[in-house]
DNA sequence: CATGAAAATTTTATGCTTGAAATATGTTCT
DNA sequence: AGAACATATTTCAAGCATAAAATTTTCATG
């Protein structure tokens, strides 16, 4: 849990903010959390009313647009990084709207693929330029000379979980 | 939604990746996600084998014990930025536990006022102590020199809806 | 080929989250 | 006082998310 323990004792700034370096990451952490969630909102509140659907949906439909021969759930739970469960449940919905379909596999009764539908991937393509331009927008504070940078900073976050795949 | 779409036409890099501002925005995004996403899962885990409890809970608790008078339902709800029924939730299991309690408002019987209990305010106690040292080794890759400026540029992203209020 | 372990998925129970509708109380204005 | 509006909270329906248990199918091995 880091070396440096015995160092740091209580050291304020003179507006009596604690300067320590593990409450320094704390704010920074709870900045993070902040800015990510102002943005999901954001996001959340465009597809609900552009195009009444939800992020987690988005996110299904991107994995499978890359991949036009579709996905095994269990690949699409682990690309998603989400539960198994959860991707039965949106990838249900999906297919009940005609905007995926499963596929049974050949020689593993136990496994289904799923694809988008010809009118999945012209939905996703709408819904994808109009989330760059949330996007676009809603960062629009960063300098773009700043982004590589930033970038990698956020990549030493991620990256101990992850053998970080872009 | 951003003036300068005329300019930027395909630029790609060697590796065939797309270079125009609004695609590295895209990018940045994904990789903000990624990162938060990361350490709250890892928050989520530990929050869960070590103190059975939840982040939304450990978030309810942490407004409550900076003010020792409680708060209203409703700003609980404003300071945590989350729905009120949502708010209703979490509390009502909360008091459960007994680690809340509800106080009746004087002259306003529509509103109730939240504040942790003695049991409450240890437990946070501890938490905290938990989640800080987890923050800390979770962000260790950052480099301390640079989490000021880090810290800048997420103010910029979430700095558009919420009248910064740290 | 039987049996048991492994793999892919679904189901279940629980909790978080939202937006909208409902309930109850308070305030203002005539 | 009564009507109309506003405020504080809860309830509701739907969806997202997890972990753990259950189901079905495959595979390996004796």
């Amino acid at each position: 849990m880091s070396e440096n323990l015995a160092a740091q004792s209580d050291k304020t700034d003179a507006n009596g903010k604690d300067t320590s370096a593990s409450k320094a990451r704390l704010r920074l952490w709870l900045k993070l959390l902040k800015a990510t969630k102002h943005v999901e909102a954001e996001l959340r509140e465009n597809f609900r009313t552009g195009f009444d659907t939800t992020l987690p949906r988005f996110d299904v439909m991107a994995a499978l647009y890359r991949i036009e021969s579709g996905l095994k759930m269990s690949e699409l739970s682990s690309v998603l990084r989400v539960s198994n469960g959860n991707v039965t449940g949106i990838v249900d919905r999906l297919v009940d709207d005609g905007i995926l379909v499963r596929v049974p596999v050949d020689n593993d009764r136990r496994a289904t693929t799923v694809r988008l539908t010809k009118a999945g991937r012209e939905q996703f393509e709408t819904m994808a330029a109009s989330h760059e331009g949330w996007i676009d927008s809603l960062l629009d504070g960063i300098d773009a000379a700043e982004v590589p940078h930033l970038s990698e900073q956020l990549e030493c976050i991620a990256r101990k979980s992850t053998k970080g795949e872009d």
